[in-house]
RNA sequence: CGGGGAGUGGCGCAGUCUGGUAGCGCACCUGGUUUGGGACCAGGGGGUCGGAGGUUCGAAUCCUCUCUCCCCGACCA
């Protein structure tokens, strides 16, 4: 992509009711725009980040054994009259009445739903256990949304459901998430803890938040040192085989978001203990029979009896993640992208457009990494070399490759790495190299 | 939902107290000089002051109502 033909609306200047690095600099890139309170347009450069985040989330949910599927964003009130959630949810829902005078409502999530398709086509044991997912926008009407989209009344969601026969299946069904989780989050270059959460009317252990580490998290987490250091299940982890070696490492050490410190562990633990801020990114939990029940979702067992169906559902803030990486990684000049997320791998900075040898090498460098695949935006345009350095850094492209009339007087080129700063003075060709490479 | 603040070109702001018909910086357009970390000079375009009503000869400015946005708190992927 040319930056000239590119639509990359970027801000000099600070937009007064950005408060956090992430909502800033996603104005500042030109990569949101807010429509109203807490809710944006997705412009080309941050739609490029989201798509790409969808992507990693759909590959590891496939990896892990689900299905995507897609349900609509307007619901009909009659499910959620049936699961008793019509009246509990309140203001937080949308609620809209149709010409015919049929309440609906924008859907803040999609327990119903999916409760609604699997009781109606799955009538036997033997078509489970299924995990069926889905990323679509939901809407909660928030009182106060903030922090730009990390906070928003609109945000898309990756929400899977598991359908087992029983609590056993389930357990298997919630530790797939929670490895793939680990697995999802890794990827896009973050440390993300799980904690215990709030397992509801449920009980037991089969619930987890999963929290990015990140200085200016929105609340305070706590951990034992030693799950820093963990290492996440690599590609090749065998989804059919025991996970449950995984879940309890993970789950061995002490980690608990402010609601659930506990006090005498911090004081047991000594220096082992870190004290973080975190933003939630994900929570898994196992509710059981709580829709089935109500809804009626039952499917014929063994023994021809009908049983409840057990479930859990796992959801994944995906318009949040890309907040929360730019929370996690981000310095005085802008964004600082993970290149599994980056909107582009490289950045190519002509300091000289129209200089003959300046345009011809830029030019060469930018046909050649296109045919190699890599992903790159050319800044072709009239402008300053400082007005391109700061916009650079600005959307923090992973690496920028600086082509001027000086270096390339003696055949060289810069390749800058935006996350260490580290540039280094090379021919073109060795710099092309180490860019496709 | 309680408390506070703000709405003036795309962005950031001044002007409001003490009414006289809108200004600054950035951005934008034209020309020129420049060109390795957000250049300079000259010229230029764009707002009717969130909206409605009222007071007045005259309202961005005073009064009433209303909408929106932001911040703190309680609440949430």
């Amino acid at each position: 992509m040319r930056l000239s033909e590119f639509f990359l609306p970027t801000l000099k200047e600070n937009p007064k009711e950005a408060q956090i690095a992430s909502h800033l600099y996603m104005l500042r890139a030109g990569m949101i725009r807010q429509s109203s309170a807490g809710i944006y347009s997705w412009l080309p450069l941050g739609f490029k980040v989201l798509k790409k985040i969808e992507q990693i989330v759909r590959e590891e949910m496939d990896r892990a054994g689900c299905q995507e599927l897609l349900m609509p964003t307007i619901q009909p009130a009659e499910i959620w009259q049936e699961s008793g959630r019509y009246d509990d949810y309140g203001k937080e829902m949308l609620r809209i009445t149709d010409r015919h005078d049929r309440e609906m409502l924008f859907g803040p999530t999609n327990e119903e739903m999916i409760t609604e398709i699997v009781r109606s086509s799955v009538r036997s044991y033997k078509d489970l256990p299924i995990n069926l997912y889905h990323q679509q926008w939901k809407f909660r009407d928030e009182v106060r949304p903030r922090f730009g989209i990390m906070r928003g009344r609109e945000f898309l969601m990756k929400d899977a459901y598991s359908f087992d026969l029983d609590q056993t299946g389930a357990k298997l069904s919630y530790n797939k998430m929670f490895v793939a989780y680990l697995r999802t989050f890794a990827r896009m270059g973050l440390k993300a803890i799980p904690m215990q959460a709030d397992s509801g009317a449920i009980g037991g252990d089969m619930s987890h938040e999963f929290l990015v580490l990140a200085d200016t998290g929105e609340s305070e987490v706590f951990c034992h040192k030693g799950i820093l250091e963990f290492d996440v299940p690599a590609d090749d982890v065998d989804y059919s085989s025991d996970l449950q070696p995984i879940v309890d490492k993970w789950t061995s050490l002490y980690a608990a978001t402010d609601e659930k410190a506990d006090e005498a562990q911090h004081a047991e633990l000594g220096d082992s203990l870190v004290t973080a801020r975190g933003i939630e990114v994900g929570h898994i939990f196992y509710f059981g029979d709580k829709y089935s029940k109500a809804m009626g979702a039952t499917v014929a067992g063994p023994d021809g009896k009908d049983v409840l169906i057990e479930m859990g559902s796992y959801g994944i803030g995906v318009s949040r993640l890309v907040g929360a990486i730019i929370e996690a990684s981000h310095d005085d000049d802008g964004i600082v992208w993970p290149e599994a997320v980056a909107p582009f791998k490289v950045g190519i900075i002509n300091l000289r457009a129209g200089d003959e040898a300046c345009d011809a090498a830029c030019e060469g460098a930018y046909a050649k990494l296109l045919e190699a695949g890599v992903e790159v935006l050319y800044d072709d345009r009239d402008e300053r070399g400082g007005a391109k350095f700061a916009n650079m850094d600005l959307i923090g492209l992973p690496w920028q490759l600086v082509v001027g009339p000086r270096g390339l007087k003696d055949g060289k080129v810069e390749v800058k790495n935006r996350a260490s700063g580290e540039k280094e003075e090379l021919p073109l060709d060795a710099a092309l190299a180490k860019l496709t490479g």
